[in-house]
DNA sequence: CGGACGTCGCATATTG
DNA sequence: CAACATGCGA
DNA sequence: GTCCG
């Protein structure tokens, strides 16, 4: 601990002060956070914060490690004589916390500089002292901490994603559950066997309450049958190599032999509005969370994989000054940030935005009351609905969203003369909300009906229809965050042609659409001359088996995936649980 | 240095 | 009007 | 902005 040391270099704290908002006046901080924690401390002080050594009657914030535990705090608390309140935090577990002092993450703070004001601190605690729900079946929030570590704390975040930024270091919400899974600690009764039922699959398919369907917690061995017309089975830390394989590749950030404990620096901001460098930014990002230690020195900058000279120069600047001068400029540039703003327009992209602005229009009223330019349809209703387009659906109101349609569509199936195999029936939320999110900025629905209503024609009310034996596919499409979803079809792309091969000799990787999976050729010289735009449309030039775009050639036989472990296992992926299906998303 | 950086379907704009 | 190109979200 | 050929 001591956490006093000042940041390296010794700049002059303060001097990039002086107009900026003493955020933190009146604050009377203790840091249990550590030696990378040396740049937020310092900002914290510059902006009015005063540090305190350790806890005291006056102190107003304990920053503390996103990972802290109970017992860590309490063991930090010894010695403290003042008044408490008892928090019960899980496994019949307490702890008492002195009476008026919030534990926060350094996200509290360093989210809090942006917006110039205190976020609420309830948004930050740390899960280790988060409340734990009174039984079980209550535990419908906190699940995998998000609530209880911070009900959304990002609702009107840049990002819908939110809360990834921290993942690896931080093992919070959803990544707790990782990182449980990876080294189990102490209190949990990893021996138990026991099914949990962490995702709506096997609640709905036993017929139970969908209000049940929150859980997300639970012993960290998840072991998981078959219901309905999907798997869901995990054992063991499995899936967290697979996930951290699939990192690896798609950021081709092969970190060499990383796979430290939690350590490391701070986790960087995105930007958007960029692009064609954001992919090589995002790599230098990941390179960056995954470098497991502390940065210190500009050789440690160095040493991070991913990193060229223009991202060091930046990063070495934040270590130096606590800022990088980017960041101000960023700030000050008007073009940016009403950019920024007509991007949040649904159905704006960069190219309308961009035209939007060279044409004058500067602000969303500008844009409401301009009758020259042409709003897409999209982009009328996205304006027009601007305000609750930007609201979070809770949780909770994305449950019983949920739950109606079941019962609406089995209520259906039923009334269609729907036999049996209704078992194989899917309905059920997909996308953020079966990541475990806290809340959902939409609420993706998707339904397979069974086998025996293949025949079905709901297409006058269903834009779209999957065919059962596609449903896996679709489950994979719409389950999986973007990135995930992207990394999974590089790899498969790319990163198997042996497994291809085994379906068409002269194959070399497969394609995975929401639909199918089949095995593709891709000239190996692909990094080269390209035409204008892929064969998207419909069939072109290429006559037989398989029309193909800049040489690449689709093959036969498709992949017959009865449901979703068969796709990670001709990939030669361990099953990964929807609810660990993302890694850092920025999108 | 030049070119790629995932892929798809849909809506809309442009071109012939 | 059809064929193609672009912009967009996912 | 970075990697690759």
């Amino acid at each position: 601990m001591a956490p006093k040391r000042k940041a390296p270099g010794g700049v002059a704290a303060g001097s990039p002060a002086a107009k900026e908002p003493q955020v933190f006046s009146g604050c009377r901080l203790v840091f249990w956070a550590h030696r990378h924690m040396a740049v937020t401390q310092q900002r914290a002080k510059q902006l009015g914060g005063v540090q305190q050594p350790a806890v005291a009657a006056d102190t107003t914030h304990v920053i503390c490690p996103p990972n802290l535990t109970a017992q860590q705090a309490a063991d930090k608390l010894r010695g403290w004589s003042g008044p408490t309140r008892e928090v019960a935090v899980g496994q019949g577990a307490s702890v008492r916390l002195p009476e008026g002092v919030a534990f926060v993450t350094p996200d509290w703070v360093s989210r809090s500089i942006p917006k110039h004001h205190l976020l609420p601190e309830e948004q930050f605690l740390p899960p280790g002292l988060a409340p734990a729900p009174a039984s079980p079946a209550a535990a419908t929030q906190a699940a995998a901490g998000h609530d209880g570590a911070g009900t959304g704390g990002q609702q009107q975040q840049e990002q819908q994603e939110q809360q990834q930024p921290q993942q690896r270091e931080h093992p919070t919400g959803a990544d707790a559950e990782q990182h449980r899974d990876a080294a189990p600690a102490g209190p949990e009764p990893t021996s138990s066997t026991a099914t949990v039922p962490f995702s709506s699959q096997q609640m709905w398919a036993a017929g139970q309450d969908a209000q049940q369907q929150d859980v997300l917690q639970g012993p960290a061995f998840c072991r998981v049958e078959r219901r309905g017309s999907e798997f869901v089975a995990v054992q063991g830390a499995k899936p967290l190599q697979t996930v951290d394989k699939l990192r690896a590749y798609w950021f081709h950030t092969h970190t060499a032999g990383q796979e430290a404990p939690p350590t490391s620096p701070q986790p960087p901001k995105t930007s958007q509005l960029n692009g064609v460098c954001s992919h090589a930014i995002d790599k230098a990002v990941q390179g960056l969370i995954m470098w497991n230690e502390a940065l210190e020195s500009e050789e440690d900058v160095d040493k991070v994989p991913g990193l060229g000279p223009k991202s060091k120069v930046k990063v070495k600047e934040i270590l130096a000054k606590g800022t990088s001068s980017r960041i101000a400029a960023a700030a000050a540039d008007e073009q940016r940030k009403v950019l920024t703003t007509l991007l949040e327009v649904w159905g704006t992209g960069t190219a309308s935005a961009s035209r939007w602005y060279s044409l004058g229009v500067r602000t969303l009223d500008n844009l409401r009351s301009r009758t020259d330019l042409n709003l897409t349809e999209q982009q009328r209703v996205g304006l027009k609905y601007y305000d609750d387009l930007k609201q979070k659906i809770p949780r909770a109101e994305v449950a019983q969203t949920e739950k109606i349609v079941r019962e609406t569509c089995f209520e259906l199936i039923e009334r269609w003369g729907g036999t049996a195999d209704v078992e194989r029936t899917y309905c059920s939320a997909t996308g953020s909300y079966l990541r475990g999110k806290p809340q959902s900025s939409d609420v993706d629905i998707l339904i397979c009906l069974p086998p025996s209503l293949s025949h079905a024609d709901c297409h006058d009310f269903l834009t779209e229809v999957y065919a059962s034996s596609t449903t896996p596919f679709a489950l994979n499409y719409f389950g999986n965050s973007q990135s995930f979803c992207r990394a999974t079809r590089y790899w498969a792309n790319t990163g198997v042609a042996e497994a291809a091969r085994k379906y068409n000799a002269a194959a070399n990787g497969f394609k995975i659409s929401d639909r199918d999976m089949v095995p593709i050729y891709r000239p190996p010289a692909q990094r080269h001359h390209r035409r204008s735009r892929g064969g998207g449309g419909g069939s072109d030039s290429e006559g037989d088996a398989g029309a193909a775009d800049g040489g690449t050639t689709v093959l036969e036989p498709a992949v017959a995936c009865p449901d979703e472990t068969t796709i990670f296992r001709e990939l030669g992926l361990a099953y990964v649980p929807p609810h660990m299906r993302y890694f850092h998303d920025f999108f």
